[in-house]
DNA sequence: CGGCCATGCGTACGATCGTACACATCGGTG
DNA sequence: CACCGATGTGTACGATCGTACGCATGGCCG
């Protein structure tokens, strides 16, 4: 048998499998049991590693988000220009995002338990900071105010609709939105 | 007592009392019982006037449904011109909505279900198409789409800032994505 | 006026949950 | 080599859940 001694990436693996398990199921669907099964840990691993259930379920997110701001970072990192960050936004809706269901599935059920407790509010702004401050490389903050909440409107709606979005909608769309309205000049009344 | 005859406002009643328990306590946290001790009812009356948990969520989400877009038409409805529909849609967003925890909530926990089961997604489907109908008496099919998924997104942070959100932001951001987009001359390079 | 049946309810059952905690295991230490 | 404490697990408990179902109730029909 394995040794009992200290595995470090026992924690890992369980981390991993609570969001999978959520992914599949919901957070509703996801008890230590499944997660356990799912890790292919004992049950009795759980409340060894972790104290409940929401500091499971707190780590857990709290890497969901960092993944997805990782790659908000890359995408944007490598963009020279005005133009070219507004393509990186595009590709980071419709390549990295809008392609997985898990996703936005996962960014749906941190969305849910942000609205009603206080710890995952913190984790879900610490994500959308991280995620303006890589947008903040190319834009003002109030634009990147606006191109966040678009960003995540985007997501809602290719979960839901069942036709796929287009492309060019996207990119219409952050064109419009990251470019300051000029009142049109009014014709003589 | 009173009469033990059909009473058809118990229905209701039962619906209003769940809308509350899963604005109070979110999808997870209401039960057949406490949604019952809400409305006042016996726990037994859940499953007569009720097959399933299910059927209860069902209606109790496409109530809600109907009365956000209840506003949306009405509120759109009076708008005359392009920047009266403007002006509505920003008053929709800061009065109506971001005032009121309870329906952001709730339309959380309504997307939440919407990307796991099909029932709630129609739900939401047709919440959206209604309000996609009522904007599009002002606005293109594409404005639309980035104006209703715009929206979307401002509710999201509205949720989950701890600042108020600004309204002249609000403006700015609806004035954008309802203008469309001209590239800019290229100056000779 | 007496019985019947639609209406509505109390209760109990089996499943599942989070969590606690006694206990098994075994590398390191003296 | 003996034992001790760190590491990890099996199991059981109390709470809560959705749902089923037998039974109480009382208007209505004959």
């Amino acid at each position: 048998m394995a040794s009992r001694r200290f595995d470090p990436d026992r924690r890992d693996r369980i981390i991993a499998a609570a969001l999978d398990v959520i992914a599949a199921q919901g957070v509703a669907g996801a008890s230590h049991r499944k997660i356990a099964e799912q890790a292919g840990v004992p049950l009795g691993s759980m409340t060894y590693h972790f104290a409940n259930m929401d500091e499971l379920l707190t780590e857990a997110f709290r890497r969901f988000g960092n993944s997805i701001a990782d790659r908000f970072d890359q995408e944007l990192g490598e963009a020279t220009d005005v133009d070219g960050a507004r393509l990186a936004v595009v590709d980071l809706i419709h390549l990295d995002l809008l392609d997985s269901q898990r996703d936005l599935v996962l960014t749906h059920e941190l969305y849910t338990l942000a609205a009603r407790k206080p710890v995952f509010r913190q984790i879900t702004r610490d994500w959308m900071a991280r995620n303006r401050r890589a947008l903040g490389l190319h834009f003002d903050p109030e634009t990147c105010r606006m191109l966040d909440a678009l960003i995540e409107g985007l997501f809602i709606h290719a979960a839901l609709d069942t036709e796929p979005h287009h492309r060019a909608t996207t990119v219409e769309a952050v064109a419009r939105i990251t470019t300051p309205y000029h009142r049109p000049a009014r014709t003589a009344h």
